[in-house]
RNA sequence: CGCGGGGUAGAGCAGUCGGUAGCUCGUCGGGCUCAUAACCCGGAGGUCGGAGGUUCGAGUCCUCCCCCCGCUACCA
C-alpha cells in the first residue's frame, strides 16, 4: 500500500475525552489496532513515533463538574490518570500521552489560530444563541429541556425528544429551561470565527478521492458523501470558559472549539515530547501521518483537520491513511458510557490480572473493521480457551514439554530434513508476507489469522510426525522435530509481539532467547543447537464459567437498574389535565370513605379482587381490579375512598357496587387513597 | 427525508477482475495420548436481507424495497 518511501511513521490515536474512563469500544476501534500496529513497524525497526493524549476541553467537562461540585480541572485529572494508566496495563505505550489542557498545548493551539487569523483564514458571523442566565453560559441544544411540543413528553431535550424520537429545535419546546439551572433560557447575540471549508472543497476532492482511493470504504464512502453535500463553514470558537482563550482582543469569554483545539493536540503532544525534534515528523514530506480513529471521527480527521493543516501551510503534512473502525456492541446493545453500558479498561485489568493479551487478542479476532461487532463474553471465553489456549499456548507447552523430557531441556541438532519437516518450514515465510502486507494493509484480524495459523501449522506437524512414539528407537530424528517445533516456537514469539506481546514475553524468556527481530521470522535457524530452554510454563490459562458469571451477572444489574430507572421515569409521568367540569357535575359524584370487611381474589383473573366493605350507609361488594398490586390479606381492614353511587355493574358474575379510588402512576401501578387518619365510615368526600 | 457503511451456515467473519460459496468457534463422528480433557482427521449445516433486471452464468453488476449502525446530540 506505501507509494511512497517514508523514512518515518508517525501514528496518532483518537484524544480519549476526559469525562470518564476508556472501554473495549475505545479499545477495538482505535488504540488496541494502533498498538499492532505500531508494534509491528518497531518490531521491523521502523522509525515510529506514536502520540495520544487526553481531550479535556468542551462543555460536557464542565457540566460534569458542576454536577460534582468540582472544578473542570478535577475532573480531567482524574480521567487523565486513569486513563493513562488502563492504556499502560494493557501494553500500551504512546510515546508520549499528553493532554490539551497543558500550557505547552494551550500556547500551541493558541499560535496556530492566531496565525490563520492574522493571515484572514477565518470569516466571523453573528449568531443569535440561547444563554443560560443564571448560569451565564451560552447553553447547547442538547442542555435546553422542556415539553415536547409533538407528544407532551417532559423533558424533551432541545434537539430531540426521546420519548416520540421527533427532531426538534430548542425555540419549539413548551417551558423550556436550562439543564444548568433551571433558569429560562433568553437568546443572546454573540460573534464567532469560522473556518470557511468549502474554500478547501475542490482540493479535498483531489487529494482524497482521486489520491487516496484506497482508503477504507467507509472512509472513502463518508468523505465523498460530505463533499458531495458540499462543505459549509464551521465555527472554530465557542462561548466557554473552559478551554484555550481565544488570542483575540475583545474575545474575553470564548475558547476554541474542542474539534478545533484537540486535533492540535496531536501536535502539541509531539512538541511537548520533542521541543527541538517535531517539525521532522510533522513537515517532512517523507513521514508518513497515520491517524487511528472511530467511524463517528472521520469527518474531522479527513475533512476538518486536513482543512485546518493546509490553512496553515508551512510544510504541514496530511495522513496518509486513516483506518477508521466502526463500532463494538456489548452483548448485542450498543455501548454507552452514560448508561454504564461497558466493560471499562481499568476495570478489566483488575479482575482479570495477567490477562491483557486476552482482552487485546479477542478485541483484535473480532474488530469492527468492516461494520459494526458485537463482544460477548461467552466469545470472550471461547476464543481465550478454544484458540489462545488449545492452539497456540498448547503447542508451544507440547514443544517445551517434550524437549525437556527427551533431552534434557537441550535444543536437539536438526538432522536431515524429510520432505514434510521442509514442507512445514516452507510454508512460514508465505505467512510471513501475508501477515506483512495484512498489516500494512490495517487488516489486523486477518493478520492475526496468520499468525495463529502458525500454531496450527505447529500442531498438526507435532501430531503427525509424533515424535513421542519415535523416541524410543530413533532417538535423532526425534530431536529434529524438536527441533523444527522449536523454532516454530520462536517464530510464534515474533508473530504474536504485536498481538499479545505479555504473552511473547513469557516465550521469549521460556525459550530463553536474547530478543526477536521480525527479520528471524521463517528462518530455519532462530535457535541454535544446543540452546538451553527455561522450564516450560503455561502462556496462556483457561478462563473458567464462573469467572465470566461475574461479568453477566455485573451486566444483568445495570441492565436491571436501567430498567427500574426507566420505569421510575415512567411513573413520573402525569396526564394533562381533563376537560374542564361544572360544580353541578362534580356533586353529582358520591365520593366516602369506607373500611374492607373482607377481600377474596377472584378465581381465573390475574387482576380483580371482591372486596366486600362497609360504606358508613350499608355493607357491599366492590370488585376492583388491583390484585397485581394488593394482596388480598392486605387489605382487610384498610380505609378507602369509594365512589359510592356508580352504576352497578356485572364483573365475572359478581355485582359491583361502586369503585375504590386509585391513584394511578404513569407507568400504571395503583395506590389508594386514604384519609391521612381514621375516620367515620361514610364521611363525604368533597 | 437525504447520504455513508453493513445485512453470507447455530455464533462471529472472508469473499479481490462476475464462473459450481470459504474461514474460525460451536456441533456430530473417528483417531491419537506428548500436551492446559488439550491436539489431528472427517461429516452435517447456507434458496448469500427481499423482489425484479442485465448475462451463457451474479453473493459479486443495475433498479426498487425492508432491516441494523453512523452522519444531528463531542459516546471510538
Amino acid at each position: 500500500m506505501t507509494q511512497k518511501n517514508f523514512k518515518r511513521t508517525l501514528v496518532t490515536c483518537a484524544l480519549p475525552y476526559a469525562n470518564g474512563p476508556v472501554h473495549i469500544g475505545h479499545l477495538a476501534g482505535v488504540y488496541v489496532p494502533a498498538d499492532i500496529y505500531v508494534r509491528y513497524l518497531r518490531l521491523r525497526g521502523r522509525d515510529v513515533l506514536y502520540i495520544c493524549g487526553s481531550d479535556e476541553h468542551g462543555v460536557p467537562i464542565t457540566i460534569k463538574a458542576r454536577q460534582k461540585g468540582c472544578s473542570p480541572q478535577d475532573i480531567v485529572d482524574e480521567y487523565n490518570a486513569l486513563i493513562d494508566k488502563s492504556f499502560k496495563a494493557l501494553g500500551i505505550n504512546f510515546d508520549i500521552y499528553g493532554r490539551t489542557s497543558s500550557k505547552v498545548h494551550a500556547a500551541n493551539a493558541s499560535q496556530f489560530f492566531r496565525k490563520l487569523y492574522d493571515e484572514g483564514k477565518f470569516v466571523t458571523r453573528e449568531s443569535e444563541q440561547f444563554y443560560d442566565p443564571e448560569a451565564k453560559t451560552f447553553l447547547a441544544d442538547r442542555y435546553i429541556v422542556g415539553t415536547c411540543p409533538k407528544c407532551g413528553a417532559e423533558g424533551a431535550y432541545g434537539d430531540q425528544c426521546e420519548h416520540c424520537g421527533s427532531t426538534l429545535s430548542p425555540e419549539e419546546l413548551i417551558n423550556p429551561h436550562s439543564k444548568l439551572s433551571g433558569a429560562e433560557p433568553i437568546k443572546k447575540k454573540t460573534t464567532h470565527w469560522y473556518l470557511p471549508l468549502q474554500d478547501y472543497e475542490q482540493w479535498l476532492r483531489e487529494w482524497i478521492l482521486e489520491g487516496h482511493k484506497e482508503w477504507r470504504s467507509n472512509v472513502y464512502g463518508q468523505v465523498k458523501s460530505w463533499l458531495d453535500g458540499g462543505l459549509q463553514p464551521r465555527a472554530v470558537t465557542r462561548d466557554l470558559d473552559w478551554g484555550v482563550p481565544v488570542p483575540v482582543e475583545g474575545a474575553e469569554g470564548k475558547v476554541l472549539y474542542v474539534w478545533f483545539d484537540a486535533p492540535i493536540g496531536y501536535i502539541s503532544n509531539t512538541i511537548e515530547l520533542l521541543p527541538n525534534d517535531w517539525e521532522k515528523w510533522w513537515k517532512s514530506p517523507d513521514t508518513r501521518l497515520v491517524h487511528f480513529i472511530g467511524k463517528d471521527n472521520i469527518v474531522f480527521h479527513c475533512i476538518v483537520f486536513p482543512a485546518m493543516l493546509k490553512a496553515y501551510g508551512d510544510g504541514f503534512i496530511l495522513p496518509d491513511n486513516v483506518p477508521a473502525n466502526e463500532f463494538l456492541n456489548l452483548e448485542g446493545e450498543k455501548i454507552s458510557t452514560s448508561r454504564g453500558w461497558a466493560v471499562w479498561a481499568h476495570e478489566y485489568v483488575k479482575d482479570f490480572p495477567g490477562k491483557e493479551d486476552v482482552l487485546r487478542y479477542v478485541l483484535t479476532a473480532n474488530a469492527p473493521e468492516t461494520k459494526d461487532n458485537d463482544f460477548s463474553w461467552k466469545e470472550f471465553q471461547t476464543r481465550n480457551n478454544s484458540e489462545l489456549v488449545a492452539i497456540f499456548g498448547n503447542f508451544v507447552n507440547r514443544a517445551v514439554v517434550l524437549t525437556h523430557k527427551y533431552f534434557g531441556g537441550k535444543v536437539p541438532a536438526a538432522g536431515e530434513l524429510m520432505p514434510a519437516d521442509k514442507e512445514v518450514l516452507a510454508q512460514i515465510p508465505a505467512l510471513r508476507d501475508s501477515l506483512e502486507k495484512n498489516i500494512e494493509g490495517f487488516r489486523f484480524r486477518e493478520a492475526l489469522k496468520d499468525a495463529m495459523s502458525i500454531a496450527r501449522i505447529g500442531n498438526k506437524y507435532i501430531s503427525d510426525s509424533e515424535p513421542w512414539k519415535l523416541a524410543k528407537e530413533d532417538l535423532a530424528r526425534t530431536g529434529t522435530i524438536l527441533n523444527v517445533c522449536l523454532q516454530i516456537c520462536a517464530d510464534l514469539a515474533i508473530a504474536f509481539e504485536p498481538f499479545t506481546p505479555f504473552a511473547c514475553e513469557r516465550l521469549v524468556k521460556m525459550l530463553n532467547l536474547p530478543g526477536t527481530s521480525w527479520e528471524q521470522l521463517g528462518a530455519e535457524d532462530i535457535i541454535p543447537a544446543g540452546h538451553q530452554l527455561a522450564e516450560a510454563q503455561l502462556l496462556f490459562e483457561k478462563i473458567d464459567d464462573a469467572a465470566i458469571q461475574v461479568q453477566l451477572d455485573r451486566l444483568d444489574a445495570i441492565r436491571a437498574a436501567r430498567e427500574a430507572e426507566a420505569k421510575a421515569a415512567l411513573a413520573k409521568q402525569v396526564q394533562p389535565q381533563k376537560e374542564e367540569c361544572t360544580f353541578e357535575e362534580f356533586e353529582k359524584m358520591d365520593i366516602r370513605t369506607a373500611t374492607v370487611l373482607e377481600a377474596e381474589r377472584v378465581p381465573k383473573t390475574d387482576k380483580l379482587l371482591k372486596l366486600t366493605i362497609d360504606t358508613g350507609i350499608d355493607k357491599r361488594v366492590i370488585v376492583s381490579g388491583i390484585a397485581e398490586y394488593y394482596a388480598p390479606e392486605d387489605m382487610v381492614g384498610k380505609q378507602i375512598c369509594i365512589l359510592a353511587n356508580l352504576r352497578p355493574r356485572v364483573i365475572k358474575g359478581i355485582e359491583s357496587k361502586g369503585m375504590i379510588l386509585m391513584a394511578k402512576q404513569g407507568d400504571g401501578s395503583m395506590r389508594f387513597v386514604t384519609p391521612q387518619e381514621v375516620v367515620a365510615n361514610g364521611a363525604v368526600v368533597g
